[in-house]
DNA sequence: CTCTGGATTAGCT
DNA sequence: GCTAATCCAGAGC
């Protein structure tokens, strides 16, 4: 089990979305209780060059942790309900992340169903709002470290593999040649688009 | 300053 | 399948 580190951040987002496959995902809330799951998708945004991404308009308020240090969280607000959470990837400067869409819960199950009022296992986080929203993660958490051991977010390698399948990413009109989208094949906790 | 539409989801038809 | 819910960044004036 160990932490993955700003080394493992530091390479492609495409890379690193596909090796995010398969780890594991741990939120430390407040009052010390663990929320874990397993990653089973992802998908990479890169920077200038990629007209699906938020930073290919150049840095502003919203996107600031894109352009940060790899390893940070970018985690923002959409269609006025929801929020993404993204790891920063690369180097400072170069603004590309990747987008955690879907995860299947392994530890914390009941506080994750309170946060959501839900109680089935597949309505928790199965799809990028609903993680958030089990996850309690919200825009207080955008730009944080998560390669410390401390960190209330942070990823961790148990050395589990996956069979990985890559699809162009869901939502996104342009750039639709890009098979940025990768999930674990057969996983019940992908989400079904 | 105002307007538009989005890296979504739930609930109803 | 369709659409309402509802915030805010970015674009255009």
């Amino acid at each position: 089990m160990t932490i993955l580190d700003r080394s493992f951040y530091s390479r492609s987002p495409v890379t690193v979305a596909r090796e995010l496959v398969g780890k594991t995902l741990v939120r430390t809330l407040a009052d010390g209780q663990l929320l874990q799951g397993i990653i089973v998708e992802t998908e990479a945004y890169g920077g200038a060059k990629d007209p699906a991404s938020h930073a290919y308009r150049g840095i502003s308020k919203r996107n600031a942790a894109m352009f940060g240090k790899a390893g940070h969280a970018y985690v923002y607000f959409t269609y006025g309900f929801h929020h993404c959470l993204n790891f920063v990837t690369r180097k400072q400067g170069e603004a590309s992340a990747v987008l955690i869409r879907a995860v299947e819960p392994t530890s914390g199950l009941e506080t994750m169903s309170k946060l959501r009022n839900k109680s089935h296992p597949k309505d928790l986080t199965t799809g990028p709002g609903k993680l958030c929203q089990a996850l309690a993660i919200d825009r207080k958490l955008n730009g944080i470290d998560i390669t410390q051991q401390e960190s209330v977010i942070h990823v961790l390698d148990d050395g589990a593999t996956f069979d990985i399948k890559s699809t162009p990413r869901i939502g996104i009109r342009n750039a639709k040649d890009r098979k940025w989208r990768f999930f674990a094949i057969g996983n019940q906790f992908v989400s079904k688009r």
